[in-house]
DNA sequence: CACAATTTAATTGCATGCAATTTATGCCGT
DNA sequence: ACGGCATAAATTGCATGCAATTAAATTGTG
């Protein structure tokens, strides 16, 4: 690549992830204005659809957030009575985050946004399973880097 | 998919773009830490670095920001005498950003960032390249998608 | 020319993200 | 048991992002 040419903005993977990651951001706030929640609230109750009753700990490594973001998250989805946050009886460091009967609920109303979202683009299914798969490649070996080759 | 997989995390294409590009931007922090600044006001700084003399509005639209995140921004650039904020003569409602000396020169040290990051990873240059061309072609569809075909 | 509609920045309010620190708790070796 | 290290959340401080509103300037129209 020419000298300089490193350094323009279409020329960078970084700033194609950037922008990329908040325009489709963007495309999810109408769906998820009617269950009024936010997108970060929208992640994180998809990892707890999943798998439910899981410390903080577990939760943000999930999601690669740490506790200063994912505290005061949670406590605004507990203000909705959508989870409960709990104390580990086993372990009193830890917080165990569970869904209440209305965050299990919501599932069945945010069954349809992918789809409706997904519909909204022109991508073809394919692309997108493909784009998925190498930014999860990506970010493995990313995640891996700053962390040290050691850590999971 | 089954019933339910696409409510999964893994198989979530906005997720893999949210993780992602955090833990990219997380690649960049030392090295910005440096040039003492942060990872919005290195493309800023990109952008600018491409074409100088620019309102704030082309900017905006280039990094995808709008002038909420971009004036209190400029203005800590400005503070930092990188960058100039001046009325456009010709139509005074627009604001012009220009470079300074100094902020001319951050780019030599900024020239050798992209390069280190990159060595830090292990995928090979052709997928980087293919990654990004992907995210380019989604970003331009979901953009027009939340803009109005009719837009730029 | 007058005036409504547009356009550009700035401002306001709210919700992240994340580094760094603090607090509480568990663990480990002696 | 105990002192020191490690771990998990919470807290603090700072920098975004972005929707919504406001203020100023320009443009299009009759």
């Amino acid at each position: 690549m020419e000298q300089g040419a490193q350094l323009e903005l279409d020329n960078q993977l970084c700033f194609a992830l950037y922008a990329c990651a908040r325009e489709v951001m963007k495309l999810y706030r109408p769906y998820l204005d009617e269950l009024g929640i936010t997108y970060t609230q929208y992640v994180t109750l998809l990892a707890l659809w999943e798998k439910d009753g899981v410390p903080v700990k577990e939760l943000g490594s999930r999601l690669y957030l740490d506790s200063g973001t994912l505290t005061p998250l949670l406590k605004k989805l507990e203000g909705m009575a959508l989870i409960r946050r709990e104390r580990d009886r086993g372990d009193e460091r830890s917080v165990i985050v569970r869904l209440t009967e209305q965050g299990r609920e919501l599932k069945t109303r945010a069954m349809t946004i992918p789809e409706r979202v997904y519909c909204q683009t022109s991508i073809p299914e394919e692309e997108i399973v493909q784009l998925r798969d190498q930014l999860r490649k990506l970010t493995a070996a990313v995640h891996e880097q700053s962390c040290g080759p050691a850590s999971s």
